[in-house]
DNA sequence: TTCCTGCGTG
DNA sequence: CACGCGGGAA
């Protein structure tokens, strides 16, 4: 059953794909995962999940897109929602600015493409938040387009079956490779697969997207600038209009009660500028809401 | 500790 | 290219 696919040093002669499809086809279809914003015919639920689940596992995202999708079913629904809400129902899946660069896309969408998702790589990958995985992963799922659709899963699928002997793999060597493997038709299914298949081998034989050039381990959040962040964020949101001292107190006591000192009143002030510059809070008077 | 269907910026 | 960005489950 297991093939052996060295020739992936020949990727430009194709060689290795009609088995590699085979093998992908068969082992990813059989671990099919059912998931809720799969096949589903709205290019805009699409673009959700995707960006809910950049560095996201998708056991976090269940539930929560479509919590999301409730409050927020259309593009134009979520361009006229207040961010105070978009923040507020984004809590607890990380990575706030992803919350935000998703509701300025909504509203460039609404605004200049009368409420639909552009379908081109190039428009896509303009829009905030829209990086070249999530273009490739909304042509694929959302419009069935073919294209190069590189994240983790896909990593680990390709490293595993083509370089099994190596590490430190440029993503520019497997471009081609996800490119040329990537089929005209049936490209949602095709990418199902990849992502499936590739899970599953995260949890039977490792994390082989590892030996990506790519990967790097992430910095410790317990104590970090960004867990701060995240509390003075999530202050904001349940007392809208609070004054600059206030937020600082309930920082602290936020920082005590998880057993750290009081935040240094030059980092306090530079979060509070960053969230500021980046959109989340704006000053009201002398408070801020979101 | 580990890392998750990455993106934006310097 | 390197780094910051959330938070939870295993």
């Amino acid at each position: 059953m297991v093939e052996d696919f060295e020739s992936a040093q020949d990727g430009a002669s194709g060689a290795w794909v009609a088995a590699f499809r085979d093998k992908v086809r068969t082992l990813g279809g059989a671990l099919y995962r059912d998931l809720p914003w799969r096949c589903i015919d709205d290019p805009y639920g699409v673009l959700v999940s995707e960006v809910m689940l950049q560095q996201t596992q998708v056991k976090r995202v269940l539930g929560r897109w479509e919590a999301f999708m409730a409050l927020f079913p259309t593009i134009d629904a979520l361009a006229a929602a207040d961010v105070s809400a978009v923040l507020s129902q984004w809590q607890g899946l990380g990575y706030n600015r992803r919350a935000l660069a998703l509701k300025r896309t909504a509203e460039t969408c609404a605004d200049r493409f009368a409420g639909r998702l552009p379908e081109s790589y190039d428009e896509l990958v303009r829009l905030p938040g829209i990086g070249p995985a999530t273009a490739a992963g909304v042509r694929a799922f959302a419009f069935d387009q073919p294209g190069v659709y590189l994240e983790t899963n896909v990593r680990t699928v390709f490293l595993y079956e083509l370089f099994s002997d190596r590490d430190g793999v440029a993503d520019k060597e497997l471009v081609p490779l996800v490119q040329a493997a990537c089929p005209q038709t049936d490209v949602r299914g095709w990418y199902y697969a990849l992502l499936d298949y590739g899970a599953h081998l995260k949890a039977t034989v490792g994390n082989h997207a590892r030996r990506s050039a790519t990967y790097a381990r992430q910095s410790a959040f317990e104590g970090s600038r960004r867990q701060k962040r995240a509390e003075v964020v999530r202050i904001v949101l349940s007392e809208p209009g609070i004054e600059l001292e206030s937020l600082a107190a309930a920082l602290d006591r936020e920082e005590a009660g998880a057993g750290r000192s009081a935040v240094d009143r030059d980092v306090f002030e530079s979060i509070v500028a960053d969230l500021v510059r980046e959109g989340f809070f704006r000053q009201v008077g002398d408070g801020f809401v979101a």
